[in-house]
DNA sequence: CCTGACTAGATGTCCTACATTTACACTGTA
DNA sequence: TACAGTGTAAATGTAGGACATCTAGTCAGG
């Protein structure tokens, strides 16, 4: 009779928590949405209420659940960190956001201007977000341009710079859809192609420089 | 008779991670050790171990703690943000992580070099820097360093930005032992008065800029 | 149409029991 | 004395049950 090796190295509250971690970013538990009762997962997934209440309590924590007694639990975020200064009302002066990702995004570009090819992609980026523009697809527009700005973050080529923009995108998620306008401020228009060229030439500081100032802009613009 | 008013408006669970959380932030449980368990901590609290295992559970899947079984539970980091990015294996580059600092504070620099009062305290901490330094106190410089540093962020007003500048900060706390040397980089040196100077004349892109250098030169000295 | 009570279902809390793993002390032997 | 092996206590991991509390929705009655 052999032996069927090491039973469980991982925890099955790490696994469950791993896997309704999945179900959150993926999307298929969508935000604002109620998911399943615990019994209900406790069944499902064949382990105890008491590890799927572990598991759901450590995501309630850092903020990507919200339960709510008698009624069920539901998303409140995608991303941990985000989830975590939802939490702290860290978020909720739209200015010190906007500063902060201007931080992130200016360091990034700093960056993706030193890579060889660190512009790749984002000229297709650049142009999907004229065209919504010129289409006047508002949506669309809002959706191409954050694109551009995840794909600027993206060329830097340092993952931990990207998990903290997402962070902070996703808390600006709702203000961004209020206050988008079509059609844009012009000066906002000429930032953007200025950093893609900077960043093209390889200029890290102009490159910095450009991304603050965009930034400031639609700050302005915003009012 | 009068009515007690509500029972419980804060699940227990909450109060109690609250209360774990606080005795890991002020040192009270120590970074590196082991927390008493958690048979003794649901009787010294008044709850049921399920309660506390809770709590314990979602600090630890969060990255604060480290349960070991048959062990017991080791405190792992005293910021979520940081604990989170070393679980996620996000701080395993310490360029990236340098680089993902000085992003922060040059926005930080930025952002105190347009306030009236920027530069308040941080003439002593750069005092206390060199004074330490002079001393040869390597322990006391790297304190005085960092304090210097943070002092930077905290100038900004902005508290989102030091959030994420003392989760980053945690997580170069090793290296910064293990590479920080007396005689410092004249460069170095330099850089920090050059900072100071920047805040103080309220001129935003040489702070921004100089602040970038700093963390370049600081970089090339660590090799 | 509105108000109120009732009910089903959800989370909150506690309890017990047992499995698994680890650190540590102890014991016997060389 | 030194060392290897065993044994034990204590810790976390997991399961299952029980009851409390709260909420949304239903439904009868005004």
């Amino acid at each position: 009779m052999s032996l069927s090796g090491p039973v469980r190295q991982v925890p099955l509250v790490l696994q469950v928590s791993e896997q309704f971690r999945g179900l959150i970013e993926s999307g298929t538990w969508p935000v604002g949405g109620r998911i399943p009762g615990e019994n209900q997962l406790a069944v499902e997934l064949g382990v105890s209420r008491g590890t799927v209440r572990e598991a759901l309590r450590s995501l309630s924590l850092t903020g990507l659940l919200e339960p709510r007694v008698g009624d069920g639990t539901y998303v409140r975020a995608t991303n941990e960190i985000s989830g975590v200064l939802v939490r702290d009302e860290l978020s909720a002066s739209l200015t010190h956001v906007l500063d902060a990702r201007a931080g992130i995004e200016a360091a990034a570009a700093r960056l993706a201007a030193q890579l060889p090819d660190g512009v790749a992609g984002l000229d297709a980026a650049l142009e999907a977000r004229s065209a919504a523009h010129e289409a006047g697809d508002l949506a669309g527009y809002v959706a191409a341009d954050a694109g551009f700005h995840r794909g600027v973050v993206e060329a830097s080529g340092n993952p931990l710079l990207l998990r903290l923009y997402d962070a902070l995108a996703e808390v600006l998620t709702d203000s961004i859809h209020q206050t988008a306008t079509i059609p844009e401020d012009p000066m906002v228009r000429d930032a953007h192609f200025t950093l893609l060229a900077a960043i093209r030439d390889g200029d890290p500081e102009a490159a910095a420089k450009t991304s603050y100032a965009l930034i400031e802009s639609v700050k302005q613009s915003a009012g």
